[in-house]
DNA sequence: AAGTGGTCTAGACCACTGT
DNA sequence: CAGTGGTCTAGACCACTTT
């Protein structure tokens, strides 16, 4: 090897980075194909001169970008995974008598969303849920959580959450309504939402998370806390969307109210 | 050592999570206090009685959740890192002759902003902001590169770029604009913006982020591709952030336009 | 049974930081 | 200079999947 790439400030990159360059290099070219499994860790070492060690991490940095995927004892595959994207106006959007507009999701990209119900019932309500309901962590609340797929793939954990007396009058508890029905379910019952925010954060997926969610250890996710208030500013619904970061693109937009009325000084 | 313990799905920890999960503990608890360094690797290792690599495994989970920093030949030091809210419609509010509103984010933790500008000047326009701006990738734009920081920590990287006729009536090529006074200034040439849109994906930081950013291997950032409009419907400004993940909240919020005019059937 | 990745060790050498 | 983390190796044992 002559020269170890001059790379323009001083980087003598390591070997394991090197092979991550290179094996990324050769999925993304398609040398190595979509679902397909790599070469097993002896032989990248045999061919590529390094002890297993080095290609395990190697392999771990393409693990936490989401590029491969391990199964245990079965070898590493090519990850196919391109992002769906979430237009939260959209998603959320009050379509009266319509479409659920919220599984629109990745149909373009020609995959079959599944949902799976997971626990509908009353629990204690969680620190975030308390603070936007105005309760005490632990009141009583109803949830709804679901896990739900593209094409067999995990894509998002989400949890649904009203105060007790606004599920009495829904349908929430009866049945695992598709999608999200419940928009149209609350406004039948007066509490229509005319409002919505959203916070956004980034962390490593807990284990649970990891496993619930099919990721490798490490792996980034999105945390999604979604209120809605209705007309009289009380907040009716809280969701917590936890989505493996790889897997997605969010999008927002929104208008300008005319130079802001007042304020001129 | 009698059970391992005996986790809900049968989860034998490998050593180097459940040292991680020490250490995080440690953190949290403040039994480590932030700033401060942690043990030496051989100390640690000592410690606990398993090899110095099994430590620096543990660590490296540490390092890309960001809890901690490396300073080479120095130590492993506890990050300090309260999360920074971005609230999108508040940020880029039109507000005549009022604050910039743009860096009173973090002001909140006492943070004191900085910003640093590194590039000013004409480029050929990447693909995202040439899809934008409706031009060909590489035709001219003029784009303006700054780091900012809250307290000696870099924080984000924002590419701000014009089209390179609104870019000839405004001032960014004059002046390190302090923050945000791009809007006031696009207004005052009959280019204000009316709408904004902003996409977000998470990925992991680059060699080159991870350098400007101070970041850790595998650390993930957040991409915000953030577009304006005018009134004409022409995209007048696109700026590509790039933020450590760990640092940053994001907020959205918004209002549901009456129940949508039509539709209802 | 053979092959896969997961993990761990002991030891080594390096570049870098501090004093 | 001594101490730090960064990296690499050879070898080992394990749990798991596939045949």
């Amino acid at each position: 090897m002559a020269e170890p790439l001059p790379s323009p400030l001083s980087l003598p990159k390591s070997q394991y980075r090197q092979i991550a360059d290179l094996l990324r290099a050769r999925i993304e070219t398609g040398h190595y194909e979509k679902d397909d499994p790599l070469p097993s860790e002896p032989e990248l070492a045999a061919e590529l001169g390094v002890s297993r060690v080095t290609i395990n991490k190697a392999i771990s940095l393409l693990r936490i970008e989401g590029l491969v995927r391990v199964r245990r004892g079965a070898g590493t595959y090519v990850r196919s995974t391109p992002r769906i994207t979430r237009d939260a106006r959209y998603r959320y959007a009050v379509v009266p008598g319509g479409t659920h507009a919220s599984e629109l999701e990745g149909r373009a990209l020609g995959l079959t969303p599944r949902a799976e119900c997971t626990e509908v019932g009353e629990v204690g309500a969680p620190p975030d849920v308390a603070a936007a309901f105005g309760i005490d962590q632990g009141d009583p609340v109803v949830v709804r959580r679901r896990r739900l797929y593209a094409d067999e793939e995990p894509t998002r954990l989400a949890d649904t959450y009203l105060p007790w007396d606004v599920a009495d009058d829904t349908e929430l508890l009866d049945s695992d309504v598709g999608s999200g029905a419940i928009y149209s379910d609350l406004a039948d019952h007066g509490h229509g939402p005319v409002r919505f925010a959203e916070d956004i954060t980034v962390r490593i997926a807990s284990d649970e998370e990891a496993r619930a969610l099919d990721l490798e250890d490490g792996q980034a996710v999105i945390h999604i806390k979604h209120v809605a208030w209705d007309a009289t500013d009380r907040a009716v619904e809280v969701a917590l969307h936890v989505m493996p970061a790889h897997l997605w693109r969010l999008h927002y937009d929104w208008d300008v109210f005319g130079p802001d009325e007042e304020d001129d000084e």
